[in-house]
RNA sequence: GUGGGCGUAGCUCAGCUGGUAGAGCACUCGGUUGUGGUCCGAGAUGUCGCGGGUUCGAGCCCCGUCGUUCACCCCA
């Protein structure tokens, strides 16, 4: 009777060797400029209260209302996954006070993130993501900034293939205004009915719609662009100027959407042409009400999330992903039980020294042993056998071209270089 | 939640108008005593996703189911 084997969970990307290497890569080449910039690691729980993403991230949104992962803990609490990084990070900063001190609190993140959407090309139901927050300040150098950084953290991948676009989503009284207008130029168009419902939650999310009837209709809609009220206006207008003197490249997308309640004011997203229909690699914006709807002060903040798994689905489309080869310098065979003991001790020697060394396993052939040296990609070898025990020297082998030295056992170390 | 494509050896796939399965790569062993890559030889491996139906006979046809993938919706 066979056992059935057990599948990973749907719509989970893993990663395994040697994939895993670029993977490792792209997520320390994103979130490196963040670090750069003084933020500071902040591990989260990836499960939270489930009220704080009803609350942050906005009842309206399909995130809250059809793809958290939500299930009752023995307690009888109710608990999500984290469909999203920013709403934990100010549960945290909100419930530790860290507030209270200098600011912005500058904290960068990287995790799992879950939704329960039907996966698909770069769409998964467990993703990885990046990303930073700057909480306090209400500044458009900020902005800037934390776009500057996002870019950066593309740009380090060697990406060119992606744009960034960036609107303004103004301050509560630019939205009200331009609410107004919109709804009444929504209610004047006959639409089907999921589309007036959907429309009635949040007008603005009918500017993603992507039919061509839709699209046709809503480009003779009022922007809110035009309704900026003169702060939201001149602060906007900075952000563009800080940006153009960072040489930071942006179009501005005014019918930009984002699928998060809490955006106000500055808004950004990076897409990238190679990647289907999921182009989005990241994304982000500032937050005016988001700390106090979470009982915090009320304090401004900006951050970004950046989609590990995309932006490594992107490097791939450019090939700008680098050869990340693990090479071992050194692989060691014992050719007998006698010489376990010392190639162990030699290898764990070595290693004190920071030298990367493999050592064979098994019951091999030497032959089998040897083959084994050469896939590894080590780049020396040395087989130790009795004569090597009782003289104390080695024979070093260069793997790439074959040729090899003898030097005394003590001294393999300075060998290698 | 809706729709399309695809499930055959570890991997990539072939398999004609239905006659109880194959290639390449990878893997293991060998080609004289303690040294890999190339070459040569030998070898192991599949409940053809699963269940049912049609048929003398199904990898191939039909139905269902599960998985996977792409797209819609939405987003990283």
């Amino acid at each position: 009777m066979k056992n059935e084997k057990i599948q990973a969970p749907k719509g989970v990307r893993e990663y395994l060797p040697p994939e895993s290497r670029g993977f490792e890569w792209v997520r320390n080449q994103l979130i490196a400029p963040a670090k750069l910039a003084g933020s500071q690691l902040m591990e989260l729980p990836v499960f939270e209260d489930t009220s704080l993403f009803n609350r942050g991230v906005g009842e309206s949104t399909d995130v809250v209302s059809k793809e958290m992962y939500t299930f009752e803990d023995r307690g009888g609490r109710s608990i999500t996954l984290r469909p999203e990084g920013t709403a934990g990070v100010m549960r945290a900063v909100i419930e530790s006070n860290l507030d209270r001190g200098q600011l912005p609190v500058k904290v960068w993140y990287s995790g799992q993130f879950f939704r329960a959407e039907r996966p698909q090309a770069g769409r998964y139901r467990q993703f990885y993501q990046v990303g930073i927050e700057a909480i306090g300040v209400d500044d458009p150098a900020l902005d800037a900034e934390v776009i500057a950084i996002a870019d950066r953290g593309f740009k380090n991948l060697g990406l060119k293939n992606y744009r960034l676009e960036i609107t303004s989503l103004g301050d509560n009284e630019s939205r009200a205004a331009h609410r107004v207008d919109l709804l009444n130029y929504i209610k004047s168009l006959s639409l089907d009915e999921a589309t007036t419902a959907r429309a009635a939650l949040n007008p603005l999310r009918l500017f993603d719609d992507k039919r061509a009837e839709v699209v046709e209709v809503m480009s003779k809609a009022p922007l809110l662009l035009d309704y900026l009220s003169d702060y939201s206006r001149n602060h906007f207008a900075k952000v563009q100027e800080y940006l153009n003197a960072l040489g930071v490249a942006f179009v501005i997308n005014p019918r930009m959407v984002r699928g998060l309640d809490y955006y106000t004011g500055t808004t950004f997203e990076f897409i990238h042409d190679g990647l289907g229909a999921q182009s989005g690699i990241g994304g982000g914006g500032r937050y005016d009400g988001l700390m106090e709807t979470l009982g915090g002060q009320p304090l401004s903040g900006i951050g970004f999330g950046l989609g590990v798994d995309r932006a490594l689905l992107a490097a791939i489309a450019e090939a700008s992903l680098p050869e990340q080869s693990f090479n071992a310098d050194l692989f060691l065979i014992a050719l007998d039980e006698s010489a376990k003991i010392s190639v162990l001790k030699l290898a764990a020697d070595l290693r004190i020294e920071g030298v990367t060394v493999e050592v064979s396993f098994g019951d091999k052939s030497l032959k089998g042993a040897v083959k084994g040296a050469d896939k590894s990609g080590a780049q020396y070898l040395v087989v130790i056998g009795s004569a090597e025990l009782e003289s104390g020297l080695v024979t070093l082998k260069r793997m790439n071209d074959g040729t090899s030295i003898s030097v005394k056992m003590s001294e393999l170390k300075g060998a290698l270089a």
